[in-house]
DNA sequence: CAAATGGTGACCCAAATGTGAACAAGTTGT
DNA sequence: ACAACTTGTTCACATTTGGGTCACCATTTG
């Protein structure tokens, strides 16, 4: 067993959301998600502070190592990018939520459920 | 129960995939693959770290045992030519995921069905 | 309502990866 | 020794991916 700064945990979960950063491998319900770098760390930074709102000033200085531009956007890109691999991976439910004008909150839930205007066709298993 | 040495497993196994690495023996639901040593070196090597993300410079070290020079494919050509073999042997399954800029990462899973070109009919009544 | 703020698809383009083929070296069979 | 194969290596070219940036639409707030 080494003994790894405690700053650094090997491992991050949340729900069925897990993070490996020095892998760099994130997971959901256990499958391995395809993420690009910039993604994973982004990932990473919301699930250190899970369930706090984190600024996007804070998000950019963590993740791109540099000030948040005024006007610059590439934060919302990202985590519009990562709301669509997650919801991929885990259809129904809302992992990162936003805070008008302060930030986003990583948090994983169930949706709630959109009244079906079809109802549910009966599920077969295999 | 012979008391092997524990870093090198007399087997290796993941879903419907098998190395005996003392052996040169390469299984896919029971029946043998026809891979070359440098092949199924590489494919043990993935497997060793199955579902984990392996760097080129980590397979170059291990497979080949140098140093992975700049400009290098090889690992590349290789994993090509293991997924052709992995293909042939299981079509429909997924083996080796890339993960740009990082590595490879070995998952046997059934492929994600192509998206239907002609959209399903839809069950809509009215 | 207007202004601010966030969502989202499209685009550019450099770099990473996929892939067929040429080549050289080694093996096998005769 | 020679031909017929096999295999490892390297190229060249084709494709894909990802980071960054816009533009335009949607939502929220006051």
């Amino acid at each position: 067993m080494t003994a790894l700064p405690q700053s650094e945990p090997e491992a991050l979960a949340v729900g069925p959301l897990e993070v490996i950063p020095v892998e760099h491998l994130a997971r959901v319900n256990g499958s391995a998600l395809m993420l690009s770098v910039v993604e994973l760390r982004m990932l990473t930074e919301l699930l250190r502070r899970a369930d706090r709102i984190v600024s996007r000033e804070e998000l950019s200085t963590r993740v791109w190592g540099r000030e948040l531009r005024p006007g610059d956007r590439s934060v919302d890109v990202y985590v519009h990018k990562l709301r669509v691999k997650l919801e991929a991976a885990l259809p129904g439910w809302s992992f990162i939520h936003t805070h008008f004008g302060l930030g986003y909150r990583l948090c994983p839930q169930p949706r709630k459920a959109a009244p079906r205007l079809v109802p549910e066709r009966s599920r077969a298993g295999s």
